[in-house]
DNA sequence: GCAATCTAACCGACCGGTCAGTCAGTGTCA
DNA sequence: TGACACTGACTGACCGGTCGGTTAGATTGC
């Protein structure tokens, strides 16, 4: 291992948890081993448990800040539109990024909510997860409600179908045989589902086909 | 361990698959062991590995046992009906039956999907599960449509929100603090989202609140 | 009717390998 | 020089899979 001058804590932390995530999303939370993840970091494994009380607390801590970043840029891509039709194409824009981004995330994403279903500290986690959504989403609904442009009766409830058609949808394509084939298809499916959804029957709505 | 008379194949494997089931829910694949496995089943270690060639293809057998099974009571469900807004009804209440089976059962599918992103066997099998849910949901709006009952555009996208509602939904309720006492509301909610999806505008639908 | 023989279901000790976590020691910098 | 960052060999527990041996029950021969 080539020696190299001593970086910072946070400097490292943040080296060895992008690693973790690289890790995860490839082979999911319990066969990545801490040598593989320091590994990638190009440090020993002895730093890995030098900044991390263990694995479990390295994987928490991992999640924690991918959710924090993906909370912060969907409230980001949402403040950037004023149109409640552009705010969710930004926001499926931002959560169906690329094929390999996406296989990337949710990967790791579905491997969390295994082991959110199970202990109890990564559950305080996907808890804080949806909620931040629940905050968001709803709100994109009720500013749209405000304007007249969505048409829904409780922007709460709206809200949470729109996350559900996020993850739903993101659990039907990683069922697809090819991922990078059928991506566009699910991006745009999930734009129009949740407009669909949204917006005021339009003419033609009501009617067979 | 109390020696008993020899069981047939079927049964001895079906016995096994139940009790991989209900380890697996509890623990998750990878720290489900074969010991934990065979004990539960009450028989050693051996038999587990003489009927299945690894811990995998149990894995892969449970799963498409539990599919299949699922896939057969949802047809069931759905064909005990004729009205299309009770068929939703009843697919709801299938896929809702109780805290503790749906814990189960949830803890065990989010499991799988971790491994179907990443194991090509276990992908094949989920494939199979997402076709059958298309065909069933798929079928359940195309005769609501034909009945005039439901008003979308498109069947089989709509079939896909449905089943993204049902995942959706799930995965925020296993992110509930209690899930005991958060069940009734999720119940409720996934049959209203996904009927108020399905429904044309009500009188009030498009005005606020 | 029953002993001898056979078959395969079943057992569980064991092996080879893996991996989280430890720690004694080394390098770096102020 | 002391404090801190870092290394990687090591430990002990664990686990998937193997395999030689055991036994229930079926089959055969008389």
């Amino acid at each position: 291992m080539v020696r190299t001058s001593h970086a910072t804590e946070s400097e490292r932390r943040l080296v060895l948890l992008k690693s973790a995530f690289r890790e995860v999303a490839e082979k999911g939370f319990s066969e990545v081993t801490l040598d593989d993840i320091a590994r990638r970091a190009g440090v020993s494994k002895g730093v890995t448990l030098y900044y991390f009380d263990s694995k479990e607390e390295l994987f928490r801590e991992l999640f924690s800040w991918l959710i924090d970043s993906i909370h912060a840029r969907m409230r980001e891509a949402v403040a950037a539109e004023t149109d409640p039709i552009e705010r969710i194409r930004a926001l499926v824009a931002l959560i169906f990024p690329s094929p390999s981004k996406n296989r990337a995330f949710f990967r790791a994403f579905v491997d969390f909510c295994g082991l959110a279903a199970r202990r109890e500290a990564f559950r305080e986690v996907n808890e804080r997860f949806y909620a931040g959504c629940r905050a968001i989403d709803g709100g994109i609904v009720e500013d749209g409600m405000r304007k007249g442009v969505f048409a829904v009766r409780d922007p709460r409830e709206a809200g949470s179908t729109i996350r559900a058609i996020f993850d739903g949808l993101m659990m039907q394509w990683l069922a697809e045989r090819d991922l990078e084939a059928s991506f566009p298809a699910y991006r745009e499916r999930c734009e129009r589902q949740i407009l669909t959804y949204l917006l005021p029957a339009t003419p033609g709505k009501g009617e067979r086909r």
